[in-house]
DNA sequence: GTACTATATCGAAGCGCTTCAATGGAGGCG
DNA sequence: CGCCTCCATTGAAGCGCTTCGATATAGTAC
């Protein structure tokens, strides 16, 4: 990085000049991941998906029927997303009922929302 | 799944019968998943938000320095978002310039945006 | 030509995520 | 009591993602 042929750079480029101030800095990133990496699979957005459709809570026994993996999966995506904050269960004689809540998924969308946002500048 | 013992559900609930229709079918999450995947990483989004900051081509050089990867894990990532159209590259000399596609990044927030509306419910 | 730079690609190592069979534990039924 | 069902957990296997050193490629400078 001693000599810079600057000749060869076109007029409105820049190079080795860092002074560029991201819309998102490192933490907000890893935080923004964090929340992506919740979703960003298909059998947990799909429990989700069923979850959502549902006025009342259900048991896994019919979660397991609307995924295509076998139940110890079906515990292990749950328990993530019990982690995440975004289901909730109780248990009912054999069953154990599982439902949303939604305020923390709407919550989840709108952080997510809102770094996508800072990312697509203004377009919708 | 003979015989039933209905008497220990508790009344709102429901169990084995699968007739809930999910919000999301299992091709609407798999396409969601592959949207979030090529998101759900920090060193792809710390490069798009430099990218996005800049009004002009930035070289790589200056998008290796906003990150805490080596150099081909650099060009790993920028190629992975440029196979999601999300950038698009030019050679001038020695250097590669890569700017952002808005219109590709906007539109992919919006996929996005529909998918967790309709995970989200009414919510925000 | 040689030497140096910037970037892409290759190849392999590491590691974490996903999956499932097996097991455990709690509860219902007889 | 034994036997069954539903669900959670364990442990291990598989596999894909991430990373980086090494190398290749292409261009500049001399």
């Amino acid at each position: 990085m001693k000599t810079l042929p600057l000749l060869e750079r076109r007029p409105g480029e820049r190079c080795c000049q860092p002074d560029l101030v991201p819309v998102l800095d490192a933490a907000e990133a890893e935080a923004l991941t964090n929340d992506l990496d919740v979703l960003a699979h298909p059998v947990r957005l799909q429990l989700l998906a069923v979850l959502v459709a549902s006025e009342v809570p259900v048991c896994v026994c019919d979660l397991e029927a609307s995924v295509p993996v076998k139940q110890p999966t079906v515990s292990h995506h749950l328990k993530l997303l019990r982690a995440a904050g975004l289901v909730e269960s109780e248990k009912a004689g054999l069953w154990a009922y599982y439902h949303v809540r939604r305020d923390e998924l709407a919550r989840l969308r709108r952080r997510i929302a809102a770094g996508l946002g800072r990312l697509g500048g203004n377009h919708g």
